[in-house]
DNA sequence: TATTGTTATACTCTATAACTATA
DNA sequence: TATAGTTATAGAGTATAACAATA
């Protein structure tokens, strides 16, 4: 039972939402974009495995399937996502990016990633190291498809 | 211009939402508790800051003025939460937990504390030593009110 | 006039339950 | 029967615009 495990715990839960609103808030206000969080999160998950099921992607997102659903259609009328059926079972979806959604999700992570990263400005190279460490570290423990 | 900097805010972006989808379920299947992320965080910071006005709860929050007042009324109705006017001004806020809004923050607080910290099994103190340095580096930069 | 907070409105996010179609 | 996905329903989160009350 280690005191540390329970302060990073506590820190954690403190200090995330906060980047979370900061990040929406990136997010929100890009040039070419104005998209939320769990939708970039969907057409850049898209874009690094297309042809992904609804299924592979709610795992991903750390979803429900309707609550996936929804958010895809929501990007499909949009046209930035098109749906196309799986030959090999016709019960699965095959997600594609549109052009345009391609598009959109380049700006908006472009932007947003510097705007964060203005926001790191004040750090020095061995605290941004610290913190590229720390999330290595997180990375596995939090995204359900790292650990497979 | 750091390729860290660029390196670190692509890995917030892409690992904080994790994070952030972990605690609230963990909050969600609290045994006393059932609570959203932003209730938790509104009856928190009350409880760090009791007799704060709207104002200042959504300079913390991140948030505008009427999704916080939206936000505080859900919490009043559930009896979590009490708006006081100030005598000073009378158009400020002083809001307070209630018993029962204090005993559910408690619980919930050491329930998801725990449900992460036992996520946290597989790190070594070195490593979890890393991520507290990380998290006590970003919190000055993406709490407002650290900048006061 | 400026500040504090609320109301009206509109969308998105998310879940559970019930359903359809395919395997 | 089991799996992939959708629809129905409900509630919370969030924003902008318009407003009321107080300073």
């Amino acid at each position: 039972m280690s005191k540390l495990r329970n302060t990073c715990a506590h820190e954690l839960m403190d200090i995330t939402p906060h980047i979370i609103q900061s990040i929406r808030v990136e997010m929100r206000r890009g040039r070419g974009s104005d998209i939320s969080v769990p939708q970039f999160r969907t057409l850049r998950f898209i874009q690094r495995h297309p042809d992904s099921s609804l299924s592979y992607l709610a795992e991903h997102l750390g979803l429900t399937l309707p609550s996936v659903s929804k958010l895809v259609d929501g990007l499909v009328k949009q046209k930035l996502l098109v749906r196309h059926e799986s030959s090999v079972d016709r019960r699965q979806l095959m997600l594609l990016l549109t052009r345009s959604g391609s598009s959109i999700v380049d700006s908006a992570r472009s932007e947003a990633q510097q705007n964060l990263a203005n926001k790191l400005n004040s750090l020095s190279e061995n605290e941004l190291k610290t913190i590229s460490e720390a999330m290595q570290l997180l990375r596995p423990i939090f995204d359900s498809q790292d650990k497979h």
